[in-house]
RNA sequence: GGGCGGGUAGCUCAGCGGUAGAGCAUCGGCCUUACAAGCCGAGGGUCACAGGUUCGAACCCUGUUCCGCCCA
């Protein structure tokens, strides 16, 4: 576009007339895809994959922006990149959702229809609904390459799945056992230990009196869940306590039940302070008990089953659910006199993470992932810093994690999932294989079913990074994009995926998934509280997005997202960032009203008879560049978003825009007006390039129009990144006086109240030679951006007796408006600068006379101090001698 | 009970050894032809508390206290 007269813009930006055009001409364009040919250095990320029952939360919106930005600043800066999308098939939370459908449409449960016929409701769901939160990243402007989307159920993963778990099977690294699982008596499934969240409650301590066999003395019980009573097998003591330490050997009468149970002496689960120093066990139904119970031969029985139901061995109670059969049990014990006395006890209590109801630990054969073993090599991993979390504080929840790491559970009684893919034969004889065997591999019989149960779906999503690559084939994208560059996620499943993630990409990759872990703060809402639909605060990024524009929500999310701290979302700073995104686009129409005439020449902008302005702001550019990448190196997103925020409002907009204007309507000539044009064009040109990871849609939309040559990018999203190349500090510091002397009249203005319709002859005085010149050179830009009517430049010397002044490094200036200003009124303005600088002064020189500061402290800490001494002194000199010039003339 | 993080302007946060900062909010002044979703200016903080280290502490150390999260 070579002519911008046909390009000015609306008055307001408008994200939604914008936003969905450019996002279908980047999937189009292949823009979001690897380059095949590159063999430039690669950048991958895998996304998180969301459920499939899910819809966008602010996490998602996070997630979306940060891997965004990563990704995009990546691209930009020519590496080879891969986002690589994908959803999970969350078998719990689809299974429930599509079981809860089917009863309230059809009255039916799963099992009325049958695990086929299910299945296929459940996919045909997920092809109605699954893929509604891929539409939703879209419109957040992800630029992820979505001819590689994957799905955990996938034929490649699937196979993935099962190879992985054959090979742990013959590593002897999958068993299956009958172990005490947690268990969801509504979901009447088996839990990992992570799927149970623990909430402190409310409860009682009873004390039951379990009489001694064969004597008259009683043993006092501690329990918070009387009716597991039903299922004790033993009572422990402390093997060194006194008052006991004779009974170990000896035999309880169980109350109720009447069985007769062993006193054993156990070291670990008994504190004889605690209580009375006797505790009931329950191996079947409590997993300290478990372990008590192995170490001394105890049965183990079931009261409780898959249901919550006391079972028959729970004699008279069977039958009653477990909650009730609490009740029961409390109220016999207490007519039969064994119910010594209740506490109020405040317990932790388990509840399946996905319905909340309450865990029952329970005995029952699982399969588990021998955890140990994969667990040293991911922590070395760490500690030689193969894998890098950051912030870095991370590390230490990981390694305490996996030290103390508990063997994981991972069958689960659902259908929706990997199918376990192990046989067995009528005698139950156990053959594990990649495809269903044609005999049993014990005894040939070819009578085989296969195990009914599914995988957890956390064991599809830890081999995420590799399954999705392709693996177990060895395909090129394998190859150039594991180990993945950045697993960017909540630190809420350090435990869950990313330490799994970590176990399973180095046993079967031999390589660490990802070189950093990017743990991102949990979304808040404005107050600090979870967003949470039962507590109704949720705020819904779609809504946001229509609402402000993502660009706004995307660069809110950024600039909150300091390290290590919780990002409270407040929709005031939303509203702020879409201001942003309108000073952009405004920045962008004020250019384009005054390019008129300019022509890209092939020329840099630097190359051009520049004005102090000019190259001062093509420095303060530099520097922003540099800040960003920086910022962004170190992950420090919310560092980098400020740095190009604030260069682009309070450097470009505020002061190179306003000096630039004389320039532009071609009051200094022709040559001056492209030159002003040129670093224009420049500085939103490459800062719309530092802007666009984080605000794609706007920056492209504005880039497009950019008159930028033949030979520019056809896209923002393709064009380079910009690379700092240097400052030029002489400029800055030529520029110093010239913005202290306009912040000074700006202030004097504001304070004295003088109407900035009203022209002011200003003079300046100053020290320096070449700070005179500047002023002489450049009394223009105090013209224009302070409405002066004149500028007068001098020595120092002697000032007008009625002015107002300011007071600044090595510079005086003068409002002298006899009759506009009251006398007394600016008397007393001085003397608070006064206070004020004495203050400081005072500080200083406090510093300074205490010998050891001047004798300890570094030399440039002393000497910095001395200069800004003698800079204060200066001042407080000339601010007196103004005040009493004034107080002087107030006399006359 | 163990561990981690945090308490800085009214609010949200940055700063993490050398003069206390930003955004929003507040107050005053401006419809200045890019933008009133804007411009100019101003006010506002014993940096949770108490000790210690240091020439110097919001920053490092110790303790106290409050809040949040994780684990048991």
């Amino acid at each position: 576009m070579e002519s911008s007269s046909e390009n000015v813009l609306d008055k307001v930006y408008d994200p939604g007339s914008v936003e969905p055009r450019w996002y279908e001409r980047w999937v189009k364009a292949g823009y979001f895809e690897p380059d095949e040919k590159s063999e430039g250095p690669v950048f991958s990320i895998v996304m998180p994959p969301p459920n499939i029952t899910g819809v966008l939360h602010m996490g998602h919106a996070v997630t979306a922006t940060i891997e965004d930005i990563l990704t995009r600043w990546h691209r930009m800066r020519g590496y080879v990149t891969l986002w690589l999308p994908g959803t999970d098939h969350a078998g719990i939370a689809t299974q429930m959702v599509v079981e809860r459908e089917l009863m309230e449409s059809e009255g039916k449960s799963r099992h009325d229809l049958g695990r086929e016929a299910f299945l296929q409701r459940v996919w045909d769901w997920k092809g109605t609904y699954g893929s509604r939160i891929t539409e939703q990243h879209k419109a957040l402007g992800t630029s992820c390459d979505w001819s590689r989307e994957r799905f955990t159920l996938d034929e490649g993963l699937s196979t993935a799945v099962c190879e992985v778990f054959v090979r742990l099977y013959e590593e002897g690294l999958v068993y299956r056992a009958d172990r005490l699982i947690n268990w969801c008596t509504r979901c009447r499934t088996a839990l990992s230990d992570l799927e149970v969240e623990h909430e402190e409650q409310k409860g009682s301590l009873w004390h039951l009196i379990y009489p001694v066999e064969g004597t008259d003395r009683k043993l006092v019980v501690a329990t918070t869940r009387p009716e597991t009573m039903l299922g004790d097998s033993g009572v422990a003591v402390h093997p060194d306590d006194e008052r006991y330490k004779d009974l170990i050997g000896k035999e309880v009468r169980l109350p109720l039940t009447g069985r007769l149970i062993p006193i054993v002496g156990d070291s670990i689960l008994v504190d004889p302070e605690f209580g009375s120093g006797a505790v009931k066990v329950t191996p079947a139904h409590d997993f300290n008990d478990f372990e008590t119970g192995l170490r001394h031969g105890l049965e183990q029985i079931r009261v409780i089953d898959d249901e919550g139901i006391v079972s028959r061995e729970g004699g008279p109670y069977a039958g009653l659910d477990r909650f009730e059969a609490r009740e029961k049990v409390v109220e016999d014990l207490q007519k039969a006199g064994l119910l010594e006395k209740v506490e109020d006890y405040s317990l932790s209590v388990g509840g399946c993470q996905r319905c909340g109801t309450v865990v029952e630990p329970t005995l029952s054969l699982q399969w588990f992932v021998k955890a140990d073993v994969l667990a040293g090599p991911a922590m070395e991993a760490v500690e030689k810093g193969e894998t890098v979390f950051i912030p870095r504080s991370w590390e230490k929840t990981y390694f305490h994690w996996m030290r103390n790491i508990q063997d994981w559970c991972i069958s689960r009684q659902l259908w929706w999932g990997h199918r376990i893919p192990a046989w067995y034969c009528e005698d139950d004889h156990l053959t594990v294989a990649r495809s269903a065997p044609d005999a049993c591999a014990h005894c040939g019989s070819s009578e085989l079913r296969q195990d009914e149960d599914v995988l957890d779906t956390w064991f599809s999503s830890a081999l995420w990074p590799f399954s999705t690559l392709g693996w177990p084939e060895k395909t090129r994208d394998l190859e150039r994009f594991y180990p993945t560059s950045v697993m960017e996620t909540g630190f809420d499943i350090i435990f869950f995926w990313v330490a799994r993630m970590m176990m399973m990409g180095i046993h079967f990759m031999g390589e660490v998934p990802f070189r950093t872990v990017y743990l991102h703060a949990m979304v808040r809402d404005d107050k600090g509280h979870k967003m949470s639909k039962t507590r109704g605060n949720v705020i819904d990024p779609l809504e946001v997005t229509e609402k402000y524009g993502a660009d706004a929500l995307r660069f809110t999310l950024a600039a909150m997202a300091g390290q290590g701290r919780d990002i409270k979302l407040s929709l005031d700073r939303v509203a702020g960032y879409q201001a942003f995104a309108n000073k952009i686009w405004n920045a962008a129409r004020f250019a384009f009203m005054n390019l008129e005439g300019y022509a890209p020449d092939g020329k840099e902008a630097w190359d051009r008879p520049l004005d102090l302005a000019d190259r001062w702001i093509l420095s303060r550019l530099d520097h922003a560049i540099k800040h960003a990448n920086g910022s962004l190196e170190d992950y420090r997103f919310d560092d980098a978003a400020r740095a190009v925020y604030s260069f682009f409002w309070h450097e470009l907009c505020d002061w190179y825009i306003e000096l630039s204007k004389p320039a532009l309507r071609g009051e200094l000539g022709e040559q001056a007006r492209g030159s002003s044009q040129a670093v224009l064009v420049h500085c939103l040109d490459v800062a719309l390039r530092l802007l666009h990871p984080f605000m794609p849609f706007v920056t492209e939309e504005i880039w497009q129009k950019l008159p930028l040559g033949e030979d520019r990018p056809e896209s923002v999203v393709i064009a380079t990144y910009p690379e700092s190349a240097g400052r030029d500090s002489a400029s800055e510091a030529a520029m110093a006086p010239l913005i202290s002397a306009i912040g000074g009249v700006r202030t004097i203005r504001g304070e004295t109240g003088i109407a900035p319709k009203i022209e002011v002859p200003i003079i300046v005085q100053a020290s320096l030679p070449h700070v005179r010149e500047a002023f002489q050179s450049y009394s223009r830009y105090l013209v224009a951006l302070t409405n002066a009517e004149s500028v007068v430049v001098e020595d120092p010397g002697e000032q007008p007796p009625k002015a107002a002044v300011h007071v600044g490094e090595g510079i005086e200036v003068f409002v002298p408006l006899e009759g506009l200003i009251d006398i007394s009124e600016e008397c007393r303005r001085l003397e608070g600068g006064l206070e004020k600088l004495q203050k400081e002064l005072q500080g200083l020189e406090r510093r300074l006379s205490n010998p050891k500061f001047v004798e300890r402290a570094p030399e440039e800490v002393v000497s910095s101090v001395r200069e800004r001494v003698a800079v204060l002194r200066e001042q407080q000199d000339r601010l007196e001698q103004n005040l009493s010039r004034l107080k002087g003339s107030r006399e006359n």
